[in-house]
DNA sequence: CTTGACGTTGACGTAAACGTAAGGGACTAT
DNA sequence: ATAGTCCCTTACGTTTACGTCAACGTCAAG
C-alpha cells in the first residue's frame, strides 16, 4: 500500500500509530481494505494541504463515525461548518498567491521582450 | 510588527534568522518596512498553505530578486512555473475537500430531519 | 537613582512527522 | 541448509518551527 501511494512503510506505520488508518490485523502483518485507502487518500490531501495530521484524525473519523443521535449530529455539522471555514480560507490565500504569481510572471516576460 | 499581524516576537525574529525578513537595524534595535510587511504577509499565506518556510524563503526572494538577464529571468519564469503547478494542484485537492464535505454535511443533514 | 517595562541576544527545550539503524521471524529460491 | 528478500518491532536520530528561560541594555517615571 505504501508503493500505492507513494510513501514509505513508516509513514504507514505512523499513520497507524496514530489511529489514522487502522488495518485488519491477521497475526502480525497487516491487511488494508477499502477503508483504509480511502483515509490514507484523505490524509495525504489533507497534508497537502498543510493541516496537522492530529486535526486530519479529527476530519477522517467524521466520516467512519456516524453517530445516529441528534446531537451528535449537530456537533458534527458544526465541526464540518469550521472545517469548511478553514478549508475557504485557505482557497483565498491560494488564490491571492496565485494571482501574485501571475502578475510577477506577466512581469517577467514584459522585462524579458524588452531585452530581446 | 509581531501584534500587527497576530505572530509573536520570536516568530519575528526566527523568519529574520531565515532570512525571510530583513529589517533595518537602528543600532539594535530593528525598523520594519513597507517591503518587510509584504514579505511577512506573503509568508504567513504561505504557511497558511503548508509550504516549509525554506520553500516560502525562495518563493518571497523571486519577488525582490528582479535579475537584468535572460538567462536569469528564464529560470525564475520557470521556477513560477513550478510553483504554478504545485499550487493549482493544492486547489484541487482542496476543491475535492470541499465537496466531500458538502456531501457528507448533506447526508447529516437528511438523516438529522429524518431524526426529527 | 533605582525600579519597572520593554527589547535584544544566545542557548536550550519541545512537538510534529517522520528517518534510520538494529535485530527478529517467515517464506522462497538455489 | 543457506542466502536472499520481505515484513515486523523497538528505539533512537533528525528536521522544522518555533517556545522558553537567563542575562543584559535602555529609557522614562517616580
Amino acid at each position: 500500500m505504501a508503493d500505492e501511494f507513494g510513501v514509505t512503510h513508516r509513514t504507514i506505520r505512523h499513520y497507524e500509530d496514530l489511529g489514522l488508518i487502522s488495518p485488519e490485523r491477521r497475526g502480525t502483518a497487516r491487511v488494508f481494505h477499502r477503508r483504509d485507502r480511502i483515509r490514507l487518500s484523505l490524509v495525504l490531501k489533507g497534508k497537502r494541504l498543510g493541516f496537522p495530521l492530529e486535526e486530519i484524525r479529527r476530519i477522517v473519523d467524521m466520516y467512519d463515525d456516524h453517530p445516529g443521535e441528534a446531537g451528535q449530529l449537530r456537533y458534527l455539522l458544526a465541526q464540518i461548518g469550521d472545517r469548511r471555514a478553514d478549508l475557504e480560507q485557505r482557497r483565498a490565500d491560494l488564490d491571492l498567491l496565485l494571482h501574485e504569481l501571475d502578475e510577477l510572471q506577466a512581469r517577467c516576460e514584459t522585462e524579458l521582450s524588452d531585452l530581446g
